[in-house]
DNA sequence: ATCCCCATGTAATTTGTTACATGATTGA
DNA sequence: TCAATCATGTAACAAATTACATGGGGAT
């Protein structure tokens, strides 16, 4: 009623920012590696997003900036969530009709199995499965480091991530006969 | 060596599109039905992206359309996969390295607990888990009804999102204590 | 009366990806 | 010598979402 109108996103690339910052002053370059490590299982985020989104932010005061010169590099900025910030992301976070979106080619490749090649089945089954490797050994290493130390939300996030892919390489193990046994894949041509 | 470059795309809505129409003509209408539906879980796609991947499929020959007049509603145009068009599939299906993203507000959401109001996180966990519930409905309802005429692969892909589904909700049942026991949500403000 | 189903499509907007641009330091 | 890490940012592009535009028929 008179109030700025959000629409739907909230949760997006900005605000996951946001809420990283509040573990302490970080640069875009250090986001990034938390993108790639502790949320790689459920949210992607490039420097082309990043970048744009803390200058969006420092824009709006909900983060300040620090700048160090280094000599060779671009100045290393640090941000800083404000208190603004914090209002902002406490507000965000009372939106509790989340969406959970899978966006999977490797689901919509296989649904169309019985049209391929045997043998890239097979390699897309295998794909997926070194994918799955890779994210447990993540886990492994946050396991002996540092997780212990988080949130948490942190761990809640963490041992979903842990639970969910175990279970899609368990039902790719014993399900993969469905795909490659005698009687499928008859119509595949070369 | 001289062949037009792909690039990455490959398996977005207009390859799946085609895919949905080796089972037989259909509607854009109809194929909305089916993104609803069975590919629900993994692959989403609105009549904003449907209609113009149709009309763009038929530009380029890989599909015939068929128009039939009625009264009172827009005339139905009923698409076919052509020639052309299965040898375009087959091409993109021969992609081995398929990806399989999520892009997660609620776990994004979750990471955050302690900065969240209890009764919020409550309804976020209360949220995931209702549309769980429904999704798992709509699998009873194909359990019932067709999912034996489905090929293997579109079995196979139903139950990957079935046992999927149900790690989820069974691993939020088990540990949603650690987010709402009171150890948890200190900082949360009003 | 009202809502949902049928049925198509366009335009504007939002959002994110990829490529480009630069370049020193450190370890194998 | 080569690759990786550190460090930032823009511009062009691709893709999808949302809102808009239209409207009859059938069920509650």
């Amino acid at each position: 009623m008179g109030g700025v109108c959000r629409r739907v996103c909230i949760m997006d690339v900005k605000t996951v920012c946001l809420g990283m910052l509040t573990d302490g002053p970080a640069s875009g370059y250090d986001l990034k590696k938390e993108f790639e490590s502790s949320f790689s299982h459920f949210f992607a985020a490039g420097y082309g997003s990043i970048y744009p989104a803390l200058s969006s932010l420092a824009g709006q005061g909900l983060v300040s900036c620090e700048e160090i010169p280094q000599d060779g590099k671009p100045d290393r900025k640090v941000y800083a969530i404000t208190e603004e910030g914090f209002e902002f992301l406490r507000a965000a976070l009372r939106k509790t009709d989340t969406c959970h979106k899978v966006r999977s080619e490797f689901l919509a490749t296989l649904c169309f199995a019985h049209l391929m090649r045997p043998e890239d089945v097979e390699a897309v089954l295998e794909h997926r499965l070194q994918d799955i490797a890779a994210f447990q050994d993540l886990v492994r290493h946050f396991e002996c480091e540092c997780v212990a130390d988080w949130h948490a939300g942190g761990q809640f996030v963490l041992g979903m991530g842990k639970a969910v892919t175990e279970t899609m390489a368990t039902y790719i193990k014993e399900n993969r006969h469905m795909l490659t046994g005698q009687s499928a894949a008859k119509a595949a041509a070369g």
